[in-house]
DNA sequence: CTAATTTTTGACCTCAAGTTCAAGAACAAT
DNA sequence: ATTGTTCTTGAACTTGAGGTCAAAAATTAG
């Protein structure tokens, strides 16, 4: 009972997720997160509590989302080496295509509140783990297909390319599609 | 004539960068560079104007210093690979004998400022340049006295390198020592 | 010593961020 | 219709950021 809400909570953290991205956490204020989610500020701030909660689900959002996106990705057909560039490539070309390019909001929250908020560094790193995972796995699979070497250390090269790409996604700030295309064949050679 | 500055502004900016670079940019308040200075807020705008040019002269110095650093870390004797990792780990080395790491000063503005400062990101692509020629250089060298193989794309290995190099300095926020020191010696792995 | 010049200091100003709150609006149950 | 409950709205509050300014202090030239 009571007053139903006129709008939908997972929405509104969808929305805010964004505004977060391309502003960062503290580039965002409780007006621009009014007017992105079309809810009041006293609605909002009813809801969620504060604007650091709010981002706490934000970034539980985004990791949802990554994870997704990246399994789906490096599951397609094709050996590790041809699936993991694919996502490289698709992952640049999609910041690229942005009127300016965000990067990762997991990489700008570790960079912007990486000293002063412990539990979002946590909810970074269960991300960054998660994703790491997803290679490792990738890779064994691609040694059981036959398509990567099997002296390759998984884990490592997993580690590796997570840092690759966390890379990236801050280079896409400074330069262009070919250089970074051409990161992301030297970073893959090794596989 | 007039009366004497009685702080040193070279040393000022000195500090400034410190504090910018541990607390970003939006993060330092004028109150805070007073402190960190010892000069009055007042004498800080006098002397530089405003926060954001006491930013730019600290992110020049920044450049500087990392300039020279690279330089006379990868000169010394070794093979290419040897110098460029030992100067990989001397990098996460100092950033995780920090209380809190603070990555790297070019980086953290990329992502903080990026959408917003043109004149911010065209410093920051100088930095990475110059790096860059520095690796390429050194990697050159390597080729010449014999213990880089000259099939070795020396620029595209340097951009990938750099690429490594700003990963690293956001993994550290996240990830320990065993697993950055694996990261660099995959990295290099391709020389 | 006076004048001219430059720096320092700290009070002061404006504005926006982040949050709270009182009043009213929209519902379900009785 | 009334009650109890939950949501919405916008005003209002507090705090600190970023910056300005007038007055005092320190210097050199004459």
């Amino acid at each position: 009972m009571g007053r139903p809400k006129n709008f939908d909570p997972d929405v509104a953290v969808a929305q805010a997720m964004e505004t977060f991205w391309t502003k960062g956490y503290a580039g965002t204020s409780p007006a621009d997160l009014a007017e992105a989610t079309g809810v009041g500020k006293g609605s909002l701030y009813h809801t969620f509590g504060s604007k650091r909660e709010l981002f706490g689900k934000a970034l539980d959002r985004y990791g949802e989302g990554g994870s997704a996106m990246t399994e789906a990705f490096l599951n397609e057909p094709g050996t590790a080496k041809e699936r993991i560039r694919a996502y490289l490539m698709r992952l640049i070309e999609i910041d690229l295509s942005l009127p300016a390019p965000r990067g990762c909001l997991a990489a700008n929250t570790a960079l912007e509140l990486g000293a002063t908020d412990p539990e979002a560094m946590r909810a970074v790193q269960r991300m960054t783990d998660a994703t790491i995972r997803l290679f490792t796995e990738r890779i064994r699979k691609g040694q059981r297909d036959g398509d990567v070497a099997k002296e390759v250390d998984a884990e490592a090269q997993a580690h590796f390319l997570m840092n690759t790409v966390v890379g990236l996604r801050v280079m896409t700030q400074t330069h262009d599609a070919p250089v970074l295309h051409r990161i992301i064949d030297t970073a893959v050679a090794g596989l």
